[in-house]
DNA sequence: TGCTTAGTTCGAGAAAACTCGAACTTAGCA
DNA sequence: TGCTAAGTTCGAGTTTTCTCGAACTAAGCA
């Protein structure tokens, strides 16, 4: 979480992330975030799952969707994303051909404190 | 059968309910909640005000539907109620012709901590 | 007895979500 | 230059959910 203070100019936003990462795909705003729509991305098995494993696996680094290692069709897992990256749970920045996903916990955890523990205590099926 | 109440002390009974009371309508047990349906449930604004208005309104009452004072059909109403109490979020009893309802709120703590905390937290449309 | 009340079930139409194949896009690479 | 990989969009079929009217049920009561 070092700031990479060099590099910031006073007109760009500041970022404590890794220099020069993609711009976000279109997301909601943290004080855009709503509760239904938050609620309604995670009652899905598959989505929890997502979440869920992301949050438990990924050591800081992003995800693309075949990481994940589900045996559906693409377009089935690009609507999930989708789903979660409108609903505000997930980040997904494009690098290259892929489109990897984090989670957006700072911003959860602000809005909906509590929330993600629900979803690492929800025992996988 | 987890043990049972040897090292409490004088507390009184948790349950300090009027007798009596008619037998619950048909519910999930606690150990048949699921978060997915839990969270699917919830993941409405009609059927989130309902839960919260329950818990922060209800003065340890159950409530009938009419309490509430939506202004939709009725068969709209036992929809969601329906959908509450299948997933596992409220309780309902018949006294008459009334159907009352009150949260599940010890077993959602205890299964899914935190999330009726979310539920309160919620700023009314 | 019949009326009112607080609900229910049923069914249908509308809207939303899920699922998936097919065709497309584009970055990287040999 | 063309192939491959990791995705996308589109569209259709299926399923689910929402919404609500209509008809019904049963309790309480004058």
């Amino acid at each position: 979480m070092a700031p990479a203070a060099e590099r910031v100019t006073i007109e760009t936003p500041v970022h404590d992330e890794p220099e020069n990462l993609p711009d976000p795909l279109p997301e909601p705003s943290v004080d855009d975030l709503q509760l239904e729509k938050v609620l309604g991305a995670l009652a899905d098995p598959l989505r929890l799952t997502i979440v869920r494993k992301l949050m438990l696996e990924s050591e800081n680094y992003d995800h693309t969707c075949g990481w994940f290692g589900f045996d559906r069709p693409k377009s089935s897992l690009t609507h999930h994303f989708k789903a979660l990256r409108q609903a505000g749970l997930i980040r997904q920045r494009q690098y290259g051909l892929e489109r990897r996903s984090r989670v957006r916990t700072e911003d959860l955890n602000q809005r909906f404190p509590g929330l993600l523990d629900l979803v690492t205590a929800w025992h996988e099926v």
